[in-house]
DNA sequence: TTTTTGATGATACCGCCGTATCAATTTCAT
DNA sequence: ATGAAATTGATACGGCGGTATCATCAAAAA
């Protein structure tokens, strides 16, 4: 009958747009009528996909996530087939890191978003504990199996470590994002974890 | 001549209830009016002190900082004159997690803070390369020290765990901060690290 | 007591932002 | 073509937030 759209494209369409503002000017000061021009759509049809500007940044903080997950399988796909436990840590935790624009939104946006979520009542749900908690433990449980292959340095703490590596990759981030060092050299601080953490001879050994 | 009245504690008084408020309803959410009522004062003074909201919020970053100074010292005061280099880095390093309402404010606020100098010009100067740099010094000399006595293990690089471990505590401040782990636990993260830089025996001493 | 400074009050301007309204128009499968 | 869905347009409301104005009151030092 009539003019058949894919409805779930449009949204993540705007949804992009959303992110691509948020990254260039903060989330803060992204308005609806922003998304609606960075989309090249009108306001009234933002409105009309996301009723609510709440909705939209729930939809836009489940992209961003997903989004993230895309590139950590990317890197992984590009890092070979039969990678070892070691590439898969530093194909999740490199990818954290604002390198290049895709990464960089990633990280401010979800800064963001985080900050939001410690005062707003509507992002304080689940969406701040879900993704990071799985990261932990698909980490410890890489860093388990390391274990038990006989990759890792002996005094080892699985969980330990993988709280340990996934807040330094964050903190690291941030001071990327600020700045204050560069994506180089906050690579090399993970780089060193990971060398002090594997035995030698791995995918990246110590020079 | 006329009513006398220290200028500089009136202000402090004023930036003291924005952050107050900042770490109750988030920094965004702060408005003029809410500094004004917070800190029983009227909306004029607030302007009569800080003529715009950009030099309040400017000078209120600065009193954050110095806060958190105050608070690490505070904190190595009670830990005993000859302190050792490791009891001075825990205190460093526990200081920015979010135990109290202090520590907790400053880490939001601060975190707040961070995000807004990525994307506006006023915040993006030196404030943030400026006050985490001198940590990151600082700690970097301490450990440097702390080898020299001959109290860490061998391969420590002393700048890159300086570096590493800034970027873990902030990270694990903010896990906390979202309800993702509690202080307890971002704070055994951290004593793990400490025992496996330094050697046994020290302050602190793994069970 | 006068004079200077601190402090207040009420109020308004202006602009932005989220939301709402409603009619109009384009697009397409039937 | 026709009818349902998609999309737009113009526009407005109400609220809030930063800033400004100006007159006024209080206080304390000279």
């Amino acid at each position: 009958m009539p003019k058949r759209v894919d409805h779930a494209e449009r949204r993540n369409q705007i949804a992009r747009a959303l992110l691509q503002v948020a990254g260039r000017r903060g989330l803060h000061a992204v308005g609806m009528r922003d998304v609606a021009a960075e989309a090249g759509v009108s306001l009234r049809l933002v409105q009309y996909y996301f009723e609510t500007k709440e909705k939209l940044l729930l939809y836009g903080l489940q992209r961003l996530a997903q989004g993230f997950g895309e590139r950590v399988a990317a890197r992984l796909r590009a890092a070979g087939e039969g990678a070892g436990p070691r590439a898969v840590i530093e194909a999740l935790l490199m990818t954290s890191l604002p390198t290049d624009e895709a990464s960089r939104t990633f990280h401010l946006v979800y800064t963001s978003y985080a900050v939001l979520s410690v005062t707003d009542r509507a992002l304080a749900g689940q969406p701040f504990i879900q993704d990071p908690d799985a990261a932990e433990e698909t980490l410890a449980e890489l860093l388990r199996q390391a274990q038990e292959a006989d990759l890792t340095r002996p005094g080892v703490d699985a969980r330990k470590e993988a709280i340990g590596l996934l807040a330094m990759s964050a903190g690291l981030g941030t001071s990327v994002l600020v700045g204050q060092r560069t994506a180089r050299s906050a690579a090399d601080v993970l780089t060193y974890q990971l060398d002090r953490i594997f035995r030698d001879g791995g995918a990246g050994a110590p020079a």
